[in-house]
DNA sequence: CTTGTCCGTAGACACTGTCTACGTCCCGTG
DNA sequence: CACGGGACGTAGACAGTGTCTACGGACAAG
């Protein structure tokens, strides 16, 4: 049943569609009621559903080949990312909202965080730095920050409307240094 | 009135309180349908208020000196930006959220494109690059990500509790060349 | 004085998330 | 086998939302 809604839900996401807790009851075909035996509140369940989404975005991570050296890898992931983000957009916008969420649901230190990792690693090895941490943290901000601005309109109108590719190669340039 | 709507769901915003369109017309003291006379709808109202904020962060930005090199004056204005989002954050968070606004009401080109146009001047005069708007999108990108990934909670939670300034200098460093 | 137009009020409607009372089924125990 | 109890899903209520519409009252023009 969990998994019911939880499924339900991620339909729902991907098809854009509002993800009321009724709304998922409804194409779960269950009462408006159950889910919350299940999760005591809207924002619970829709944790679930992000979790989902951070789950699928690693695994997509992970698929990149770990070949070449660190500044083709990272060039590789970032386009990864972006294409993860573009082409599971409302998971994406769901999966940052941090007022929708409680991020002690989505199992970030499982996910998130081993990536984090290995993305300081892959930049201290195309340019060497002072705190790999911060250095990882500021490109993939980066990424998210292109991915955001670029879905708001003022990107796209400011730099074209094809630029999406060249913006990330812009960010990993700047972070991991020319090619 | 329009104003008085307006200033009400500025005030709100700037409480964090809830900024329902019932919420703002009984901060101004008029009756829930009042609002619709002058605003057909929620999100008019709400991109007439995001409007104040993207113009005070225009001000904002123009107040800071254009003195120094070009990367200082880079330097100092991305401080500002995320100066003012912090300083700001229930304003920002609504500036940027598109699901909430109309864009073509929040007078982008007034405000918004000729700091655009500036801050790509300033890039190019610090580091010579192919396409200079592209290279702003992509800084400006990545300050927007760092103030939203910040307050999403796993980059402090990964760099460090105070490293917000550092993360805007690696920024910096990253796309207008080291100091 | 009458007419008409602006403007704000107030109520309705459909929808939301949350809470609670109520059946219904199933499983373990006497 | 009968029975009590717990798990589970339903259905209704409540306060809140955005939108729509009918109404009343002020105020200026003819």
């Amino acid at each position: 049943m969990r998994d019911r809604l939880v499924r339900a839900g991620v339909e729902l996401v991907a098809e854009g569609g509002t993800v009321s807790l009724r709304e998922i009851a409804r194409r779960a075909g269950v009462s408006h009621g159950a889910p919350r035996r299940y999760f005591p509140t809207h924002v619970e369940l829709l944790s679930a559903i992000a979790r989902e989404g951070f789950a699928s975005l690693g695994s997509c991570l992970a698929a990149v080949p770990a070949e070449g050296s660190p500044r083709a890898r990272l060039s590789a992931l970032a386009h990864a990312y972006v294409e993860f983000a573009t082409a599971n957009r409302g998971m994406y916008e769901l999966m940052f909202r941090h007022d929708l969420l409680r991020s002690d649901r989505l199992g970030l230190r499982e996910t998130s965080l081993p990536l984090f990792e290995s993305l300081a690693d892959l930049l201290a090895a195309a340019r060497p730095t002072a705190a790999p941490a911060v250095a990882a943290g500021a490109f993939w901000s980066n990424l998210h920050g292109i991915i955001q601005l670029w879905w708001w309109g003022s990107l796209p109108l400011a730099t074209g409307p094809d630029s999406l590719p060249a913006l990330i190669d812009a960010a990993v340039t700047a972070h991991a240094g020319p090619s």
